[in-house]
DNA sequence: AACGATTTGTTCGTATGTATC
DNA sequence: TGATACATACGAACAAATCGT
């Protein structure tokens, strides 16, 4: 045993399989009793393998029902910068950034798979931290909030976040306080009401661990091994002031990005998934 | 019982002191013995609440030592987008990225930081998989990649890898077989070498989990914790055809990303790090 | 260079709790 | 309800890495 730990040799003739195919997706392994006895070693030696292919995130564990090789999900892409072509219709100064001019659902449909999202939840909060920072106003003022769960076909896939200086209520855009969706999008009725033109945006992306609550929410498992984009976006007007705040928080394992610049052709070969390999 | 199992409430406990400050980053845990009296557990429990705050990769356990609270990294950030002012020599039509314009290190001392690299590694390999397809030339053409180790401030910091036609070489850039770094960036040379301009480029970001190698390079756990960004960058001529596959690995704990649409002032307020939250 | 003390790593055995069917 | 399967917890022993003497 010089070499190698008795559980990883376990750990490798399981991977084995899965990479084979032997294990397919969804497949049941063998229980911990029948390991026991395949390899001759104990159940905590057996468990040890089976939670290092856990946290591979190989293989997730049911009590009561056994283990299982996972099924991976099929990414969704999204694109961060705006689509080459102008929106005929409408203000050409607006700057639209993806699910910003036609609707989330009609994107994720492009990619022939279905979406649903749920009536926002709008909160007024104190500004702190990033969103004073990013938005430029003092800590402690009050911003609204415009929170929203994202699905794709079905599962959890997305959290955002919007946040607006409470000015903008004051000054007359009253439906961003109301808890149900603009439907021709914020950045247009900003644009009506109050004259603010988005003429650009600035995306920071960072990567970071869930907390308890977003595991929850993305059915991600709770050991921080599955992490999150987290993507700030701050939109800025004619005047080179902040108008708002978008974060959005994105499983990696189910989400990638594009991001265009200057003159390129329409997007190809990027695939779902499968050979991030050299 | 019902409620926590003991080994979370050790690891709670420990991540209470950790945020708290009580253990700084860099800190001796207490030892496992320790521990075992402190919270009246055995020795396996409380290896088990360990297991968990280093798989959440708030600790890093070194055998022979002790258990010790990580140190954070500051983050460095990159933008993906050119900078807004064009460069004043030069070709007007070439659409420069980061670190395709100036060099690398000029870019990294803007953040008050140093930076390093090695010689390029030149290898002619056959393409297959993303390269072929995001290229678009024929699998098994044959692809010149360039390879090149980064570091900043002595810590490794990116790896990256950029895939050329082998054409380009039969028809005169000769130098992208040199294995020394060609000063005036690839792009241009290609540029005055072949006459091809780089008009855009395309960025496509994932996140994936580190191979061994590539954990090692970098100095990550081997847990299967998903970690690095992958961005591949295809480049486009004036033909609209890929010139330039370059695929770069940067692990998530040290890297941030900028991306710029339209009309935006400076960067303000992105900050290094410790304010993820809302 | 050798040794011992300290600390984590691996493995076994066993018992009991909890979830699912 | 019982059977099955994973989850938690305890105790014990030896191995391997590290550091100081």
């Amino acid at each position: 045993m010089i070499a190698e730990p008795k559980y990883r040799v376990i750990a490798d003739d399981l991977r084995r399989k899965i990479d084979d195919g032997e294990l397919a997706p969804g497949a049941q392994l063998p229980t911990e009793i029948e390991l026991m006895e395949q390899h001759s070693a104990s159940r905590n030696t057996v468990r040890d393998a089976i939670k290092l292919l856990t946290n591979l995130g190989l293989v997730e564990t049911r009590p009561g029902q056994g283990t299982f090789v996972v099924r991976k999900i099929e990414p969704y892409v999204s694109t961060l910068t705006p689509s080459n072509k102008r929106e005929p219709e409408g203000d050409p100064r607006l700057i639209l950034g993806p699910g910003e001019g036609e609707t989330y659902r009609l994107e994720v449909a492009k990619q022939l798979r279905e979406s649903d999202k749920t009536e926002p939840q709008v909160e007024i909060k104190k500004a702190s931290g990033s969103i004073s920072r990013l938005l430029q106003i003092p800590e402690g003022a009050q911003v609204v909030s415009r929170h929203q769960e994202r699905y794709i076909d079905g599962t959890p896939w997305s959290l955002e976040t919007s946040y607006y200086p409470m000015d903008f209520v004051t000054k007359g855009a009253l439906r961003l306080i109301q808890a149900e969706d603009i439907e021709e999008g914020t950045v247009r009725y900003l644009a009506a009401e109050l004259g603010l033109q988005q003429v650009g945006y600035r995306d920071w992306i960072t990567v970071r661990a869930p907390d308890a609550a977003e595991a929850t929410f993305f059915n991600l498992p709770q050991d921080g091994r599955v992490s999150l984009f987290q993507i700030f976006r701050t939109a800025f007007d004619q005047d080179g002031k902040p108008t708002r705040l978008t974060r959005t928080l994105y499983p990696t394992d189910r989400n990638q990005f594009l991001v265009n610049v200057g003159k390129v052709p329409e997007a190809n070969g990027i695939p779902g998934s499968d050979d991030q390999d050299a």
